[in-house]
DNA sequence: TTAGATGCAAATCTTTTGCAGTGCG
DNA sequence: CGCACTGCAAAAGATTTGCATCTAA
């Protein structure tokens, strides 16, 4: 499956890219990492911190915080924009888009064909330098819509 | 200018769309969304509530958050999706982008050409009923440029 | 008249900070 | 060995809740 594959060879390349943005190495960070670059759940701090805490019960959520946040300011990780006030983070740093549930807040990852640069370059009187973008769909994901069906 | 008329516009059929929603028109719902409507800002509540103060002393913050939150159920605003925590509002409730500065947390909004729907289209294997998307860039404001060019 | 709205204060939830101790390089 | 990292506890920041009072319809 791409996908399992691409995570090993993330968590493979992780000590490497660590060390290119001039950052150590701890079993706290491999094991946050890990996590992300095998879950398509995007998860928050808080539950990052439940699920490591059995592998490392030693974690402090303080760190998660910590760890993420260096992540996502070295490029290690992502941070999905969501309408919601918990930060959620995404080991997949290629392009690609989200649709966010708007019943359970979960987040799916999209890949879509490629924009072509005429659509998304901004008007001449927007002064905005662009690095990124990315599509956030909004809408109910397969799983709220068979509960909503089930209740009626 | 087209957005000034919009605006006055959107106050003129807010007690109207409040009804038909089954809200109540106060005061405080006039002055929050006529601020809304007026602004290219996309505020927070307390910022909301900061600019309403002025005109409205007695309004408290747990009002603002219980109304910009009814409006946002009720289809009157947008709550724009960001990486920080706090909610930001938008009472253009048309199809239009969003520009997020990653370094003041400013928020434009952008207007570009309908993107061509076999380009918005999921893949079959995705099993999501999308409702809306929005396009959003991250990037550097020209006011954060300014700043950084003059301070080296 | 009355269901719904507001204001206040307290509670809750999320994130950040300071600092002493630890461990990677 | 030294500097960056971690864990803890406390602080700060954002949002929600409960309830008494008020007000639009």
């Amino acid at each position: 499956m791409a996908h399992v594959a691409s995570a090993e060879e993330k968590i493979r390349s992780f000590p490497e890219r660590c060390h290119q943005a001039g950052l150590k190495v701890t079993q706290q960070r491999r094991e946050i990492y890990a996590l992300l670059a095998g879950s398509q759940a995007h998860p928050c701090p808080e539950e990052i911190y439940e699920q490591i805490r059995d592998a490392l019960p030693s974690l402090s959520l303080a760190t998660v915080y910590k760890i993420v946040d260096q992540f996502h300011r070295h490029g290690l990780l992502r941070k999905v924009p969501t309408r919601s006030q918990v930060a959620r983070y995404d080991a997949r740093t290629e392009e690609h888009h989200h649709l966010v549930c708007t019943t359970c807040d979960g987040i799916e990852d999209v890949m879509l064909p490629p924009l072509p640069p005429r659509l998304t370059r901004l008007p001449d009187d927007i002064d905005f330098h662009a690095q990124s973008y990315e599509l956030v769909f909004h809408g109910v994901c397969s799983a709220c819509r068979a509960t909503q069906r089930a209740q009626g």
